[in-house]
DNA sequence: CATCAGGGCCCTG
DNA sequence: CAGGGCCCTGAT
């Protein structure tokens, strides 16, 4: 079912981000589940991508520092490209992996304060990183509705399998991602099939309204954070809870925090408040109080923090509130 | 063992 | 605007 394309030839490049740009935190989120598309390490992370309907692999290596960063780029690539594609493939690049936003003022103005001083000394230069087209992140926030991370992991992986692909670069073998007109046929019980459950109505509907072109993800980028949430609930299957995350980890939002789903809503208490469970209301209002203009960054910093914490320290109340 | 709640969204009343 | 239904998991 699946082609494994062989990608054997490659250019190099060298890009250079805004600084502060924190290689690990950015090309790595610890709090999100993993998926075989990419892979990380410190300093090294592999994924996939199509751009313009070609399948390539990027890697990423980090010959940089936070203040100074610089990182290579490899780009794998199976039949040669012209000029034309990489000149518009860079600037995609840079756009995914967040590399021409400013965030220096943020980390400036925190630095003392009690709860994010001692975290932006550990990850200063930490920026939301879409890493994904707009498509492949809504899918992706389809897959994380009502589920635990087995589930939606399991749901993701079985659609790479029937719509996807394999790629080899490197000598790593990893997934790719379809393009929506690779979906467009399928009906209803064939995703269903794939153990997505109630949500394959969604992929069906959605994807339709990208083969439709009803849908311009680089017009968006540009549109003002309302518009872009009218235009996004449109889509179906896409509510408040989705739209929370297009808004910070795809379109760059710093300040929008208007949500909490219940899951953070927990772990926040704990961090913030030492408490069990605090209101929504009130968690929205510590942060609008506190890092005006800045609250959903802040919140990232917070989040991620823990989850970096987690990966060598066993803490039991977040291993409990964690759906796995 | 069988219920039942929780999670995010759509749809109906 | 409230509440049922979708689909599954984990808690009771």
């Amino acid at each position: 079912m699946t082609k494994k394309l062989v990608l054997n030839k490659k250019i190099s490049i060298i890009l250079v981000p805004e600084a502060p740009y924190n290689f690990d935190a950015n090309f790595h989120k610890s709090s999100h589940f993993p998926s075989s598309d990419n892979v990380w390490e410190k300093g090294r992370y592999w994924i996939t991508m199509i751009w313009k309907s070609k399948k390539l692999g990027l890697i990423f290596e980090n010959t940089g520092t936070v203040d100074e960063p610089k990182i290579k780029v490899n780009i794998y690539f199976q039949k040669e490209l012209s000029k034309d594609y990489i000149d518009s493939l860079i600037p995609e690049i840079r756009w995914r992996f967040n590399f021409d936003q400013d965030i220096s003022e943020f980390c400036k103005r925190f630095k003392n304060d009690n709860i994010l001083g001692p975290i932006i000394k550990k990850w200063r230069g930490m920026k939301p990183i879409a890493a994904n087209s707009l498509y492949e992140t809504l899918i992706i926030y389809l897959v994380l509705q009502n589920a635990t991370v087995r589930r939606s992991v399991q749901m993701l992986e079985n659609l790479f399998d029937r719509f996807g692909g394999k790629v080899k670069f490197d000598g790593r073998i990893l997934s790719t991602f379809w393009q929506p007109k690779d979906m467009a046929k399928s009906t209803e019980q064939e995703l269903k099939d794939l153990k997505v459950g109630y949500r394959a109505k969604f992929f069906t509907k959605i994807t339709e309204q990208f083969v439709n072109k009803k849908i311009n993800e680089f017009t968006l980028r540009k549109t003002p954070k309302e518009i872009i949430k009218k235009e996004m609930l449109k889509l179906y299957g896409i509510g408040p809870a989705s739209i929370e995350y297009l808004l910070f980890d795809d379109f760059y939002f710093l300040d929008s925090l208007e949500t909490i789903p219940p899951w953070e809503q927990k772990i926040m208490s704990r961090i913030i408040f030492n408490e069990k469970l605090i209101p929504v209301k009130e968690i929205l209002e510590f942060f609008k109080k506190r890092y005006t203009g800045w609250e959903k960054l802040a919140f990232h910093y917070i989040w991620e923090d823990i989850f970096w914490k987690r990966k060598h320290q066993h803490i039991e109340w977040l291993e409990k509130e964690i759906r796995l």
